[in-house]
DNA sequence: TTGTAAGCGTTATCAG
DNA sequence: CTGATAACGCTTACAA
């Protein structure tokens, strides 16, 4: 096995000084177009690679972006439609990405303190996490992305929850529903808790409207058992608010399995707009966010840290409206027979 | 903004020299331990962590591994059960994750031909991609993972798609099916080919067995478009086995649509027991890959090929048995009647 | 057990 | 426009 090709194997083949292929192969303006061609052509025949651990240590600049999410996040339905488009992003900016599986703070921060990463990405919902004012601490560029922490002062790109959910409420309470339950997840995930707060400050509003909390997991199941529940009761909501699409569509199962007419009977709608709830027999009434934008604004917050310079500047960040996903699943309340 | 500690700064507040400090937190044992301390000490109080460009490029290697996928492999239901497990297997053995994505070979190549990674994952199911022989060629140490190409050669850590294909086929056949349909992907992916064989080898030993084929998309409206076709045609098959489990939503949806009793009059397969096959309201019958063993075997594979001296061994392999995973959409044909 | 010296491959700063 | 020289932060001989 043959040594890798250095800058200085290049040099010798194309008779210029080491420092010399390193200006020409990087586009460097002030060579002339002879010597970077005898050094592209040199380059190319001994299959030169530019070795990136001696740019780095060099520069200082990694060209790499560490995203952060929750250990299992990748399995659930949405949170791939994030990261894709994050690292779609970065790399149309030239920039790699480094996924990091939360386990553990320590564990994280190591790993972005070394100076391997020009920055993070932290995508997790993790109400807890230390991470962020860890980052902070240490100076490392970060954007929290979908993920509002309540200690300001960390660069946010953000789909309103709050917002969306309200929309949703609106919606519902707007076709006349009085008797209408949440299905919400655990108390410690934000996102759960910025939407419940958005249903609320809707249904709480009109006061004509009754309102049902259940608090569970955020899978399939949880919204299978959620229906059982509330359509087992004597009194039935008319309408039921999910706290994601994959609780939706859970209780829209158990519902069509003891044969109550969606919409026509009860109104369902989710949230996050997950590939499914578009299937046909799905065709959920949902919120959607627009998460290439998403990414596209936070790779944008992120790099915008990078510059020589910007410290003066105070943490930008952005707030992005949620939009509702008209289906088929929401319908006014049956008339009262 | 202060510049970031070095070993430097630790060794002048330890009082030692610097490399004393690379060893002492490198854990070399003839480092006495009140030594150690002292530097652990300082290290901590100067809040040091060892620059990783420092370390890569000296000892030249990075622990890092690319996962290569496909630009949207990420967004199918399938592929992260297999990235998921990759991945922490290998943060396990203490290595990071750079993600790409494959996006044409030339960009992949030099990403990994960098030096910025000690090896690749290769998770992607398109026939033609030159990667892996561009790999080989660079002598890049790599492991195809669930991805089965002709040219051997590869180290490679596969399901065995076609033995899988055939049980749920000998499963079918033993069932007393006459009338089969298969719903393919298209030819040019290697999974969806070798399903195809598998079914083929039973079905076509079975003379009795009429099949019929259809190809087109691997998603859930496939499903749903073949089951159109299928069902609403004179001759109906008895059993509909699909090439994945999306698709196999798709055709039980439309059946169900239309009021086909599955398994009473209709048997319908998948393969790949995604999350969703085993919702209730599915209860698909389906194959299984252990994703965990696989992500381990290939990790394993891809790690033994990066010590000191392994030229000569020969490229190992490991195919993993699929299994069936009986559920409630398989039953016996409808007699006649 | 520890210090000294060297070098990994690149980019940046100077002269020329 | 190009060459010589230095430096990035770390690990590994080798010497003490």
């Amino acid at each position: 096995m043959t040594r890798v090709p250095t800058s200085k194997d290049v040099a010798k083949a194309a008779g210029v000084s080491q420092p010399t292929v390193s200006r020409a192969l990087a586009g460097h303006p002030q060579v002339s177009a002879a010597t970077r061609e005898r050094v592209r052509k040199a380059a190319l025949e001994l299959g030169y690679v530019p070795q990136e651990s001696g740019r780095v240590l060099r520069s200082r600049r990694t060209r790499r972006i560490a995203v952060v999410c929750g250990p299992d996040d990748l399995l659930s339905p949405f949170r791939p439609q994030l990261v894709v488009p994050l690292h779609q992003a970065l790399a149309a900016a030239g920039y790699r990405t480094t996924l990091i599986a939360e386990s553990g703070d320590a564990a994280v921060l190591s790993q972005v303190t070394d100076g391997s990463v020009d920055g993070v990405l932290v995508t997790a919902a993790r109400a807890g996490s230390a991470v962020p004012g860890q980052l902070a601490a240490h100076g490392v560029p970060h954007v929290l992305v979908d993920r509002l922490v309540p200690e300001a002062g960390h660069p946010t790109c953000a789909a309103d929850n709050r917002q969306g959910a309200a929309e949703i409420a609106t919606l519902v309470a707007g076709l006349g529903h009085r008797e209408v339950a949440l299905v919400l997840g655990p108390r410690r995930l934000r996102t759960s808790l910025d939407r419940e707060a958005g249903f609320r400050s809707v249904l709480a509003a009109g006061r004509a409207v009754r309102t049902r909390v259940l608090r569970g997991g955020v899978d399939h199941a949880a919204g299978v058992a959620a229906a059982r529940s509330l359509l087992g009761a004597a009194h039935r909501p008319t309408a039921i608010l999910c706290a994601n699409d994959t609780i939706a569509l859970g209780v829209l199962h158990e519902a069509r399995l003891r044969g109550v007419d969606v919409p026509g009977e009860l109104t369902v709608t989710g949230f996050d707009d997950i590939p499914m709830a578009g299937w046909e027999p799905y065709a959920l009434t949902t919120v959607r966010h627009d998460t290439g934008r998403m990414a596209a604004e936070a790779v944008r917050l992120l790099l915008s840290q990078l510059g020589p310079d910007v410290d003066g500047a105070a943490p930008e960040s952005v707030v992005l409206r949620a939009d509702l996903v008209l289906r088929q699943t929401h319908a006014p309340p049956p008339s009262p027979s």
